[in-house]
Parts: C-alpha cells; structure tokens; sequence
DNA sequence: TCTGGGGTCCTAGGACCC
DNA sequence: TCTGGGGTCCTAGGACCC
C-alpha cells in the first residue's frame, strides 16, 4: 500500500451535510408542545421503535426494540404511529430554510440534505464554519428542534462530520485534519461501505477509514466497483459526488409494500391487500405522470420467504383494474393456501411518460380516455378530502381493516394543527367504491 | 437487528446482429 | 462449415442508502 495524498488546500469546496436529530420524534414533539422534554417513540403501527427522543434513548431504549420491552423499561414512553405527512412538511421547511443561503441544495431524504455554500464567503460576511453556525441557528430556533451539521470539502467528508457529534452537533473537517478523523473511523461507518464490502476490505488488512484512503488507487479501482473508488477519492479530499439539486421529478421504479398483522391465510383478504397496494402505487405513478409496463408481485410468508413474479403488461398503465386484472393469475400461481403472509407488495417498473404511451386498438383509445377521466376526478377528491375516500373494489377488505385497527393514513385535520389557516380540507368520511362511479 | 417501507446504481453475462 | 471480432440491448442480482 503506497500513501495517498491527504494534504490538500483547506477548502477546494466547501459542502454541509445537515441532519435532523432523532427527525420523527422531533417533529412529534415540535408538533405537540406537550411531548417536548418527554421519552417520545414513533413506530406504533410497526410494533418497534423506529425514532426515538433522546429522553427515551437516555431511559435505555434502542431503535428496533419491541412496544412491550419498552413499556417494561420505560412505562411513561409516549409511543406514537408514524405520520409521515407532517415529517414530510416539516422536511420541506428545513429545505426552505437551508435554501435562502444557497439554492445549491440536495434533498437527501426526509430528514437530511447536502449544500454547497463554497464562495460565499464574501457575500455573507462570514467563515465556512460561522455560515454553517448560523444556518443551524435557524434551523434549530424554526423548526423548534435539533439539526447537527458538518462541513467538508467532499460529500462523503461532510455526512463523516454532520454524524461525529449528535444531538445538536456542528464539526468541520478541513483538509488537513481529515487523517484525523478518518483514524478514528471504522471503515463500515463511511458512507456507501456497507457489510459486505467491509468484510472484503477486512480480508485484506483494512479496517479504518485511513486504511482505506491510503489503499493503493489502482488497486481499488481493479479490485472495487466504480461508487466505492468514488467514495476512495472522495475521503482523500477530492470532491467527485455532484450534489443533484433538481427536484425529483421522475422514478426509476415505484413499489408499495405493506404488512398486516396477524398474518393471514385468507386469499381474499391477502389480494385485497394486495389490490390496495396497487391502488397506492397508481396514485403515485398518475401524481408523476408515470404509466408502468411491468409489475412485480411480491408475497412475503410470516417466515420471511419473500415469493414475487413478474408481470409484463399488454400497454403502459396506471389504472389500478388494469394492473389487478392482469396480475390476477400471477397472484393464483404464487399464493399458496397452507402458507401464512404477513405482507403483500407491488412494484411497477419500467415506467414510461404518460404522454408517450402507446394505445394498440380503438377500444383501448376510448376506455383509456373514460378511464383518465374518472381518475382526473378520483384524484381530484382524494386532494380535497383525504386518502380513504375513493378506492376500488378489490381493496375493500383490505381499507375496511386498517379502519378497524385504526391506520394513521393521511388526516388533514393534523395538517391543519400543524398550518392553521394554510388548508381549507375536511374530511368527507365516506368511502365510496370505484364501482359505483364507473357505472 | 428477530426483521418496515421505499428507493438507486452498477456489473456480468446472455441474446442477437453484423 | 468453422471460427472470430465487435456492438447493443436487456436482465438478474448484488450492494447500499435512509
């Protein structure tokens, strides 16, 4: 192994990484004054813990832990089911605010982004690490919770800083300290090194993050994929990740995959389940102007035996009968009666622009333009009154027991809690079935 | 870790064509 | 009939992320 360069002038760019800490349970306790200074844990409807505040992670609680455990360990827990409609408006706000100090920013994931503030020192007055001080300011006092940040030349550097220090931390890398940090870095714990790869590095002596970056370049880029001899360039300072800052605006693949508890035997009940999946994944395909041309089913056993086929559809769509009709026999080869499920799940791939699909005969020229039309209005009124207003048939068993076991689905009632007076919805409460309006 | 849900990108290798 | 080279497209599967 030869020594990389490590040295490189402080700042060639300068990259934060800004990360909501504990997000869901934050946003709970930003939503509800009440739960603020309390052990808050979301993942109710999962039956684990999937956020928690760090009240709770102080009593002991750990991600994944099962509700009965925690209520023994710490029994004034607040747990709570996930309500991915307000993370989702509060991430929008971190956006925003993140957003008047540069438009340079990616939108990583709900709770995270990336930014490049490099050359802005002039313009506002301040160093890397002040501007980097006082967009957590911001942040922190907005939104009513914390963010931790850190600043780097590389992406990869960047999310190594924003995670060094948390809650509430702030840590720069500059490039002369970066040895430093890296030292101190298990190679598993670097962005896009995941199990596998570590334990291959491992067979070959190398276990921290500066074994790794002082790997001999031509031996990673034979003996590695091209994102890991990326990561490699990145964590000896230089900067190859772009930040993608257009606005996601179409999909590779979009799947929809839910469990049920208790498992089930019940075909009927498994394909409504399934049906309702599809109807999800429509929405979604139609919100995007997306039509797909494969589907793949997938049937998920209560031993965690994942089943799936693939279906290839006769013309591009997203009308849910379309896709429930033609999977409707894949469904019957793959169900098996003496089998327990636990989930069911659709993924629509090979996604074509809505405007670009071809329809064969005349018949599917006008059934296609009455379908477009009864879900211009479907969609229409699942905007106005919620998600549960509208929905196919097929589905039924499945809507009539999440209401029974009391989903969290979308509310607009909360919206406005969180918005006063920036939504106008109400909820209509009666579901109605595709079938009565297509006849 | 007793296991939710939703994505992306990359590569090897086969099919097919000239 | 045999052997060879090269290009493109597609698919399955791996790996990783939050």
């Amino acid at each position: 192994m030869s020594e990389a360069p490590l040295t490189l002038s402080s700042f060639s760019r300068a990259l934060l990484h800004i990360d909501g800490d504990a997000f869901f349970a934050s946003c709970e306790q930003a939503r509800d004054p009440a739960l603020r200074g309390k052990p808050v844990i979301t993942g109710k409807e999962r039956g684990i813990a999937a956020s928690l505040s760090y009240e709770a992670k102080a009593r002991g609680v750990t991600r994944g832990m099962r509700l009965f455990e925690i209520k023994k360990l710490c029994p004034d827990a607040i747990i709570l089911p996930s309500d991915y409609e307000t993370y989702s408006l509060l991430s929008q706000r971190l956006f925003s605010i993140v957003r008047r100090y540069t438009p340079e920013v990616e939108e990583y994931s709900v709770d995270e982004c990336f930014c490049d503030v490099t050359g802005l020192r002039r313009v506002l007055r301040l160093s890397y690490p002040a501007m980097a001080q006082r967009i957590k300011h911001d942040l922190d006092t907005e939104l009513g919770f914390t963010f931790s940040v850190g600043l780097a030349p590389t992406k990869v550097l960047a999310k190594l800083a924003s995670k060094w220090q948390k809650p509430s931390g702030l840590t720069t890398i500059a490039g002369r300290e970066i040895h430093q940090f890296l030292r101190q870095t298990p190679v598993s714990a670097v962005w896009g090194i995941g199990s596998n790869t570590a334990a291959l590095l491992q067979k070959h002596g190398i276990s921290t993050a500066l074994d790794f970056a002082r790997t001999d370049e031509l031996w990673v880029k034979k003996w590695l994929t091209k994102p890991f001899y990326e990561i490699w360039q990145e964590l000896n300072g230089r900067s190859v990740l772009p930040l993608v800052t257009a606005e996601k605006s179409t999909y590779q693949s979009i799947q929809k995959v839910k469990t049920f508890t208790p498992p089930s035997r019940d075909r009927a009940f498994v394909f409504s389940q399934l049906s309702k999946n599809i109807e999800n994944a429509c929405i979604k395909a139609r919100k995007y102007r997306l039509a797909a041309t494969r589907v793949v089913i997938m049937l998920k056993t209560q031993t965690f035996r994942m089943a799936w086929v693939e279906v290839r559809l006769s013309r591009a769509t997203a009308f849910p009968q379309d896709i429930v009709h033609a999977i409707s026999p894949a469904f019957t080869q793959l169900f098996q009666p003496e089998e327990d499920y636990r989930a069911t799940g659709i993924v629509l791939t090979k996604l074509a622009e809505d405007r670009m699909v071809q329809l064969d005969l005349f018949g599917a020229v006008v059934r296609a333009e009455r379908l477009s039309k009864v879900y211009q209005a479907v969609d229409r009124m699942r905007d106005q009154y919620g998600k549960h207003t509208v929905f196919l048939g097929s589905s039924l068993l499945a809507r009539q027991f999440a209401q029974h076991v009391g989903e969290r689905g979308d509310a607009p009632h909360r919206r406005q809690q969180l918005f006063k007076g920036e939504t106008q919805r109400q909820r209509l409460g009666i579901p109605m079935l595709m079938g009565k309006l297509l006849e």
